[in-house]
DNA sequence: TTGATACTTAACCATATGGTTAAATATAGA
DNA sequence: TCTATATTTAACCATATGGTTAAGTATCAA
């Protein structure tokens, strides 16, 4: 159906949605190994982690080198600063959203010496 | 296949790995509104956008509350907290491996006056 | 009660994803 | 040159995803 040209953005938030990718990312954060080295505690395929290997390079978060018959992988962080930044934006967004509700909560209470209860002796249904 | 139990980490990099449902946060972002309001900026049908919208809600993005005839749907940040955490431990691993690089170039540096290169006069090959 | 409005659910389709095994490729080493 | 090692590619399968249209449900309003 083809809906997008695979945006950066999509394609590192997709990488990351797999905890066997995330589990990638942790290894490589440790230091550079081989495809071998990094399939080894996994109970999959090779070629399954290959894929994902595969799926991680197009997003830009690992780089595969050849050195005899040997992959080096490793980690590239650059990419996740963009995502990072995507979900501070709302994040901070959301927490602004809460401050203001707090605000108005806190204003509705020194308003209302009652401590802030609308339908302040009414009738509760249950 | 069913590989995993859906965990909350891959389902919000999940929901955020579509430019659609990002844009329906950042609109979100702006204010609750009704899944009509939301659908109307989008080419594509209501019921395409009630499935974001559900996807968004299982991640725990979105809360849908019934109002009448009307769902008002609004952004919840919360689970972008875990996100932003997962992702800014690995950014920051792989800047200090980037701090220890630099380092050790510094210190190559120091000890070659040639300016840290390796194989200092010798002939290049290609 | 009847109809319009605001959605959701169902059924369907094409493509993507995540896995498998088997075969192909490239290089190291005897 | 032959063989073992490291990894990818190919072919295949089941399920998930992202979209469609059509039908169903709930509520407001005449």
């Amino acid at each position: 159906m083809v809906k997008y040209r695979h945006d950066p953005l999509s394609e590192v938030f997709g990488a990351l949605a797999d905890p066997t990718r995330r589990a990638i990312l942790a290894r490589l954060a440790l230091g550079e190994t081989s495809v071998g080295e990094l399939a080894e505690p996994f109970e999959m395929s090779l070629p399954a982690v290959s894929k994902h290997l595969g799926v991680l390079e197009t997003a830009g978060l690992v780089q595969r080198e050849k050195q005899g018959r040997v992959r080096r992988c490793q980690l590239d962080g650059r990419p996740l600063e963009a995502a990072a930044t995507w979900i501070e934006h709302y994040r901070r967004f959301w927490e602004a959203r809460l401050d203001s509700l707090a605000r108005y909560l806190e204003e509705t209470q020194a308003k209302q010496p009652n401590g802030g209860k609308k339908n302040g002796g009414g009738k509760r249904d249950r």
